[in-house]
DNA sequence: AGATGTGAAATTCTTCACAGCG
DNA sequence: CGCTGTGAAGAATTTCACATCT
């Protein structure tokens, strides 16, 4: 069979699990590529990424890319094939509400991504913040909010505000046209059909992980 | 039926996914609590954590607790009995490794928490942090982890250290007899079998939602 | 009537196993 | 041969549906 693109991609629906896996495997391929490997097997990735190497043919047979059977994926093409697939040409960045110490953390580890991950405003209550630049990241008062995003809008947003404050913050962001939203504040939002809400909740992984390793029994997860 | 603790509890093996809905009833319970509600039916429990009444049903079953058909589940009752579960007596605390931009906002966000939660000591290779107390903990210099957790153990560590260094990281806390790690590195990290290991990586968050946001057929997931 | 407790169905996700290619 | 691509089996998880209780 043909190595590279094969038809059928487009308009398949991939679970969530794989696609958190896709964006895993482009990391790595990334990786591989800076070390100037330009093959990989399918159980290579698998061990770099904790999967199995039938799941990683599976997800890579779902975005319709082919591998060789004797010389495995192509690195770089792959990789390609991957981002065009999770970046489609109209993304714009991800805004910022909420400049505390999670806040901060958040845009200096975002500081310097590319196009579909850079930070391009930040918000705060907070009116000493407004006006300063942190971690390379114009800040805001929270009342710019709706005039900053109808200026230059943006698709997705990050909420590390208190609690109280969360949902609030959500209801504006969906009413400026924002359909993705991280949510880090430990309640959870509601948000209209078409708005996707992903909640990373720091105390629950902390409290899971806290649970498993003191309970005898955990079957083992990764490796 | 009796309202309460059933017999069952005990032996049972919980799944990941349970465990997460657990955390999140049992902060909900609380909140509950301090608003003076001393009942609560499993639909409201799932409306406030993003379930089925259904799933709020099983997983109260599976930890052996009772509710009465009339009144619905006991707020305190319950959230006593999830806690206990969740909270073992040995625990002792989570140490930090890892005082960045990160780390530092992970300090503040656990700030305060009580006993399992609590982040007794965290570590950093930048020397100058060293005998620093942030957010009220203690940082010591990487070099003297072996020592402090020798002293004071515990069974949880949250890696917040650079790619490249995490993995050495968890080879020195896993020596130490560490057993569950929270890793916020990118990167996936080799652990013993009995060692449990939760990934938490910001990118693949912000990417996924990224993708789901920017892609037309999402099928609706909270609310 | 409306809620819980729970077996059973349905759905989703993962692994197996093997045909086929280089 | 070992590896990919993939149908089919298997596991895990969620939802349905209804008996039962108050």
């Amino acid at each position: 069979m043909l190595e590279g693109q094969r038809q059928g991609d487009g308009a398949m629906e991939l679970s969530e699990r794989t696609i958190e896996r896709l964006c895993a495997y482009r990391r790595i391929l990334g990786h591989l590529l800076k070390e100037g490997k330009d093959r990989v097997f399918s159980h290579e990735l698998a061990a770099q990424q904790g999967a199995t190497a039938a799941q990683v043919r599976r997800d890579v047979m779902l975005i319709g890319y082919a591998g060789s059977p004797a010389k495995g994926y192509d690195v770089a093409g792959l990789r390609e094939h991957i981002a065009s697939l999770l970046h489609p040409p109209l993304e714009r960045g991800v805004v910022l509400v909420g400049v505390g110490h999670l806040g901060r953390a958040l845009l200096a580890y975002f500081a310097g991504r590319r196009a579909p991950l850079g930070v391009t405003a930040a918000f705060d209550t907070d009116s000493e913040k407004r006006g300063r630049i942190i971690h390379g990241c114009r800040c805001y008062g929270l009342e710019e909010l709706e005039e900053v995003l109808g200026r230059q809008w943006t698709p997705v947003a990050m909420i590390a505000v208190p609690g109280e404050a969360a949902q609030g913050v959500a209801d504006r962001l969906t009413a400026c046209g924002v359909k993705g939203i991280v949510n880090f504040a430990p309640v959870l939002l509601h948000v209209p059909e078409d708005v996707v809400c992903e909640d990373i909740d720091l105390s629950v992984a902390l409290e899971k992980v806290s649970y498993l390793a003191c309970s005898k029994v955990h079957y083992g997860k990764a490796n």
